[in-house]
DNA sequence: CAGTGGTCTAGACCACCGG
DNA sequence: CGGTGGTCTAGACCACTGT
């Protein structure tokens, strides 16, 4: 078996690659749920790193749900339920995939446009100063749809994405962090129930008056811009909104 | 104006304490939205502490949401909007409030039950070898009714709650925390549209197959054990779920 | 360049837990 | 009691930012 190790001069900071490791060692069953991990002074000898880089990594996998501390005792792999499905700011296609369901689309409109006031509102701008991207799809799983998405995108002047770039990457999100470099870091968002009136229902294959699940969303960079609103009207019978709350 | 310092002999640690104060710092506007604070080093003398505790202070704040960093820059207050609604494992008592409405509830049913099989799973019960504390209420916002609760407990053998307690502190939350010690640490959520039938229909005082919004939720302690299974089916006129994400 | 946060070290003392 | 995590110190070097 290779000794896996931490590497001073690797660029990647040593509590990130002690972070991986670790979870390397839980997903290969190693050490295992509701068992104690090694004690914090022996991995700062099993790994010659100090104590705080040790819990600078622990406190990492804890606040994603992967350990849990227990006082005077010591350090524990959580139960494999707790252990997935940690809270992201997930896209379509990320969510879509976590659920075993091949991720698809149908784009009916990228355009330049005057937001709408209550977008204008959301993302924070001044009065008839920016035009935004609007990107209108339908969403699909499994080549099903799930949902149908309106997200209006605050880029700078000369930033802009096309049909193209949009149909090869599928995620909004990887293309903007891969283009222009924007992290999403921070969401608000609100779900409430609706009902399909003769455009969605069409759109959706629902019969009109059925229920809906609307999520808005307004996404922040890490600088705290406001970068994108976004709705999304799920199909009531064929989409479940799943969170992990973590205190 | 008093100077405000940590207090060393204070049991409260102080990255606690020093995040108090930079919060009421924010909250009484000394520091503003979008303007950077003084530098780690800077706080360092200010308040007598090492950088280590207030990067500790700092990181709390930060996860939060009422902070954030810039490298090379410094660290800013968050704007006004990221400030409130930081993700909290809510109560339904605290969730009103911080909408501006009265809670209140009916309590429809408090008792020992068998649990269904549904809530045993959830609850990673052995079959027929517990019993559980099964709570019905109706919910109310300002005294009309906004959710139908139904919240199944695994407590201990000994420990159990009277409708006297429950009526006198409204939230369940505060309560199983003071009785029992037992702190909610996680959650797992889903959200999902369904209609109303005649039983739900005429609790809620809407018609029947009116949409409705169903929230099911588990609640882990911090040693990750299961507590709670509940529903609530929350009036889909009345009710908009609010979440705030951060990475 | 000087100032910022990002990472890291090698210690220390404490409260809590189990035997 | 010895072992655990919880807190804290006083340093250090780095990469990134602005001027």
């Amino acid at each position: 078996m290779s000794r896996i190790i931490v590497d001073p001069f690797d660029v990647v900071p040593k509590y990130y690659q002690l972070a991986d490791i670790i979870r390397q060692k839980v997903e290969r069953g190693e050490w295992s749920p509701s068992q104690p991990i090694p004690s914090e002074r022996q991995l700062e000898t099993l790994y010659n790193v100090s104590r705080t880089t040790i819990r600078q990594a622990l406190a990492m996998l804890i606040r994603q749900g992967l350990l849990y501390h227990e006082q005077g005792k010591g350090t524990f792999v959580s139960p494999q339920k707790l252990q997935k499905g940690i809270l992201e700011l997930t896209s379509f296609s990320e969510d879509m995939r976590s659920r075993g369901l091949v991720p698809g689309q149908v784009i009916l409109d990228l355009s330049t446009v005057e937001p709408p006031a209550k977008v204008a509102q959301h993302l924070e701008l001044k009065p008839d100063v920016q035009r935004v991207l609007r990107i209108e799809r339908i969403r699909l799983g499994d080549g099903k749809p799930i949902g149908l998405q309106v997200s209006y995108l605050a880029l700078g002047e000369s930033q802009t994405i096309t049909r193209e770039e949009l149909e090869n990457r599928g995620s909004l999100y990887a293309l903007i962090q891969e283009k222009f470099h924007i992290i999403p870091s921070a969401a608000d968002e609100t779900l409430e129930v609706t009902v399909a009136g003769p455009r969605e229902a069409s759109l959706l294959q629902v019969a009109e008056g059925s229920p809906l699940l609307l999520s808005e969303r307004t996404l922040w960079s890490q600088a705290r811009r406001a970068i994108e609103f976004v709705s999304i009207l799920y199909r009531g019978d064929r989409y479940r909104y799943y969170i992990r709350l973590t205190r």
